[in-house]
DNA sequence: CGCGAACTTGAGGCGTGTCAACCCCTGTGG
DNA sequence: CCACAGGGGTTGACACGCCTCAAGTTCGCG
């Protein structure tokens, strides 16, 4: 399944076409029709970048050039307080949109980092501007991912502001499973990518309360963890703990 | 310059132009040029809409059909938990663009309230969609607002995360003050448009957590609270509380 | 294989939530 | 004009969930 690890070195002017790839159901070209597909195709994306697990993808303050598209690996975004403390803001895998947050200002506002070994399509924003202006469909997928963010970022607001730490790690670990269902991936069977702080850190806790939290999962039979192997038995016990349901 | 104050009732058809509002250096048109400005006049915003304090402009689950600009008045944006808990996500003013929610799915994700008597510019999102086609540089403000719009999200979950109550409440202030100071208002003198509870809400706090913030506040000499009427002595000293230096 | 990073678990403290009483202001109706 | 009701706000006492600090274990990378 990781054909990846086979992948010829020269990535940049070959295999970056969106018609050919198998995340384009899920990606920034969903809903384009063949003929719009064949027209953005080696014009939306200029080249790949491969970063190493660790590898920064771009930090706060750094200039605005261009949006990136996950093709595979997984990374986090983080804001830093100026006083030291940080959140991550958000974990994004395959077929999502990095670098939505430097269009308002030219210049992004958080740090992205890859969390395993990575590939990105760099879609230099200009490029992106002009093509959506010439394919509509384009322009509305644009609009509805950007907006999506949005809808998403209210979600963790509501998960910052309004639930318990049990509820939170439930409500994170349910929206992992869905996205990597959504992939074709197991929802039970779940390799985490981040650290039990980089969960913290996104959940508005600490690391001490996620591991305890997981604990508690395996104790009450919601999943088995070890590490970072995930595996949930019980999607149902975490649903109903994400709705307020309290034993 | 103020003729809105004389504007007909009949507001429909006349009175929404864009390029004779007072608010169009704040809000979606900027940066546009007389010829852009007059292009969109009248096409972009198809009425005004009235709403009395309390009233309803978009609830959670409505269908979407377009964004809002506010053009005088205050709005609350709200995400209910099927629970019954619910977060305020937001507070708009002037210039301030609401709905923007609902592109992904095309259904709003969240409630949008009138805190005061206010009007909205109804701006069709299908007509948004094509102006911002026809004018490359309303695509390129709209684009940014929404970045924007993320950004400020992230700045919420910062805060949401790893902020205290006082250095919440302190961010929350400065961040209205400084919104307000952009529209001409005084940055120091602030009537509150929401309740202690719609704060409390929004920061993630009770309202008696925000309430004993205001009176350590005053306490502190930080400012004067009188009910909803806030006077900001010593904005300095609340910066300071937000950079996280305690004491 | 070994070292440092990541993780787990426990004990105790602190910040904020919960519950409750009281006050103030406003609007209403006698 | 005053009595009253009700919502919003303030303040206090106490409880509790999570953080802090610390020790020990395991994992994973070089």
């Amino acid at each position: 399944m990781d054909q990846s690890l086979f992948r010829p070195f020269h990535v940049g002017s070959c295999g970056t076409a969106c018609s050919s790839c198998n995340l384009r159901e899920i990606c920034l070209p969903v809903g384009l029709t063949k003929t719009e597909l064949d027209y953005i195709d080696r014009r939306l994306v200029s080249s790949r970048r491969r970063l190493p697990r660790g590898a920064v993808l771009y930090r706060s303050g750094s200039p605005f050039e261009a949006v990136y598209a996950v093709w595979t690996g997984f990374f986090k975004t983080s804001l830093a307080h100026p006083d030291g403390r940080d959140q991550v803001t958000g974990f994004q895998m395959g077929g999502e949109l990095i670098g939505l947050d430097g269009i308002a200002s030219g210049q992004h506002a958080v740090d992205a980092v890859a969390l395993e070994d990575s590939q990105v399509c760099v879609i230099p924003y200009p490029e992106l501007e002009a093509l959506s202006h010439e394919v509509v469909s384009l322009q509305a997928q644009f609009h509805k991912i950007m907006s999506h963010e949005i809808v998403r970022n209210q979600g963790v607001m509501l998960l910052l502001g309004s639930m318990y730490a049990e509820e939170r790690l439930a409500a994170f670990l349910l929206n992992l499973t869905h996205r990597l269902e959504a992939r074709g991936f197991s929802a039970s069977t779940v390799v985490l990518r981040m650290s039990r702080e980089e969960i913290g850190s996104y959940l508005g806790l600490t690391l001490e309360t996620v591991s305890r939290s997981f604990s508690k999962f395996q104790a009450e039979g919601l999943l088995f963890v070890r590490n970072r192997q995930i595996r949930i038995t019980d999607p149902v016990g975490l649903q109903q703990l994400v709705d307020g349901v309290h034993a």
